[in-house]
DNA sequence: CTGAAAGCGCTTACAG
DNA sequence: CTGAAAGCGCTTACAG
């Protein structure tokens, strides 16, 4: 006994058993007017019964649309991305689109391969999430008229196209201005790679922060990172080792302030008794450290979703109202940073 | 003056500027035999000179593949998750597929809507990554004869279908088992929703070491998670204020174990001079944990990949060699565990 | 309200 | 070695 093979019917085979023509049936299937409700109930009843979906590849070949988005990143790592990904995923479960992503891991040959890919037409439209400049796949993308938004915090004075991102140098300078606040004087900064905008523009936030304060920038107190959890322990210690350390610590991003968690922990100095600890991005799991941190929050779900509503926008050939948004930065203060006690507060 | 536009080509434009067939161009760009080699080499130029790319919906619609894998999880949280995509990532960069990314976040309408799309034939194959037990996914997929392969473990006797895991039961073991030949002998364990075989397989190996150790189970140590961070710290706090408190901690996964260093480091325990702690999954922070976390590691890039290569046989109409593959775990010894200093040793 | 027919851009027997 | 032609499964003017 043979099992029973759901062959996969197509829309002529329907339009055979209902005895119309395809012509009917697609309208049918689209919700398109101009079928007698008789007619289209029988047709409803026979693609319900033999389970029929529309054959991708034929309506995409027609219809000139994938129903696919791209988001390109250099690499998963959790925090930021996901962030970003959960608001994106969000907005394409409502416009039905699904996601396909691709991550470089900063390999130029790969990344070339794969844009020469999106290319062949099977793309609807790609999310750009990459920290570095990416002046040539933008340029590509433009001239290929693949629609596009980069999402970032390219601080640069114009783009020539769509792009999202927060008010960072707002964010550093808030971070700053508040352990400054809280009456810290020494205040130890763990910057991203500094040939990114986003990194020089939490540093230069730091600094604006410091000179309206009239506080000279002490060049030791600012460590170099590359926005991983190892580089806020490594530069923590650097920080700690100082003749004169600080008494409070930007980390720079989230998984930073892990880092530089652990090797508090590790040296016994308590937060935020002995040390104030501020983060940046306000990711998942920063409410849950152990002391909560304190951060500068980016809204990274809704920059996502931003970001996809602007795609879709693109995609469907309207044209954005504003081609360049940055979402708003805002303080987090949470248990992480307190007044300096070491020190007498300067009168 | 006009900015030119780089206008797409078809295959039949670029034939009629070489003066050939269709067909020939086509045996050009997929490498075929039978084409002369003057003749291929004009082609071969006027096609890098128009940067022509085949039209990907055309090729899918009459070859019926579509270059896409579909992976499916309930949600992206980094750690285990993004451990496998790594892999799946790197083979598919070969095979040339791309991948798109679905999250159910255990919205059983939205998966459902999501499967269904899936049927219209645009994906090639499926990578299952969902913990919970889905045998109504599996059979959909079956039925519609999509190829997939299940990631995770199930360790259930026999399943129908093609899967790839790690030997958690004997992870769980070995984990316990270290403990215990350090000098512990009461070892708390968190682990994941016991409704997830996964979770029960490791809290099995657990019993079977400590029986075999001739240590009753005390039911109090026993702690249920949900594979977060926040539950390694609640549960380490339940656990530190037991009348009798472990001396080490099982923490079922690495996420959790971070939540447990958090609740030590609040109550001022160190590690490992007063408690111990193991982990689970070996995630890519693991080591730069404070202290480097010792954990059993699941070979979750190898798991991707091996799930991926499996699929891509599938796709191509192989069969597999063996259909329920399980990867093994291995501990990775750092610097979280210890011998117990507050008791003696058995004699 | 309904349908015949062209066409989206490829690939693939098949014939020459 | 080369090409004419059919066909993948849809959608969409257009005519009736």
């Amino acid at each position: 006994m043979e099992l029973e093979q759901p062959k996969r019917l197509t829309m002529s085979e329907i339009a055979r058993e209902v005895g119309v023509s395809t012509t009917t049936v697609s309208k049918v299937l689209n919700q398109l007017p101009g079928v007698g409700a008789q007619t289209r109930a029988r047709i409803q009843h026979v693609i319900e019964q033999h389970e029929y979906v529309q054959n991708h590849a034929a309506r995409h070949l027609r219809k000139g649309q994938t129903g696919l988005i791209d988001l390109v990143l250099m690499r998963l790592e959790g925090g930021y991305d996901l962030g970003i990904m959960h608001g994106v995923q969000e907005t394409l479960m409502e416009s039905g689109h699904r996601l396909a992503v691709f991550a470089t891991h900063e390999n130029e040959v790969v990344e070339r391969l794969w844009l020469r890919r999106l290319f062949d037409q099977s793309t609807d439209g790609v999310l750009l999430l990459l920290p570095y400049e990416h002046g040539e796949i933008a340029n590509s993308l433009v001239q290929q008229k693949i629609p596009f938004v980069a999402i970032g915090d390219r601080n640069e004075p114009a783009t020539n196209f769509p792009t999202i991102g927060s008010t960072i140098w707002l964010g550093g300078y808030t971070a700053t201005e508040y352990l400054l606040s809280l009456g810290h004087r020494r205040i130890g900064i763990i910057t991203g790679p500094l040939h990114l905008m986003t990194s020089r523009a939490r540093l230069a936030g730091y600094r604006e922060a410091l000179e309206r304060a009239g506080i000279p920038v002490d060049p030791a107190l600012i460590c170099e990172g590359t926005y991983l959890l190892g580089d806020g322990f490594k530069q923590t210690y650097a920080l700690l080792d100082l003749p004169e350390p600080p008494t409070a610590i930007f980390a720079g991003n989230d998984a930073q302030a892990t880092g530089v968690y652990q090797a508090l922990y590790q040296r016994n100095i308590r937060i935020p008794d002995d040390m104030s600890v501020i983060g940046f991005d306000d990711v998942t799991y920063s409410a849950q450290m152990a002391p909560p941190l304190t951060t500068i929050r980016q809204p990274l779900v809704e920059i996502g979703k931003m970001a996809t509503n602007m795609l879709l926008r693109l995609i469907s050939g309207h044209t954005l109202e504003s081609t360049n948004v940055e979402l708003s930065t805002s303080i987090v203060i949470r248990q992480s940073c307190q007044p300096p006690r070491t020190r007498t507060l300067p009168t």
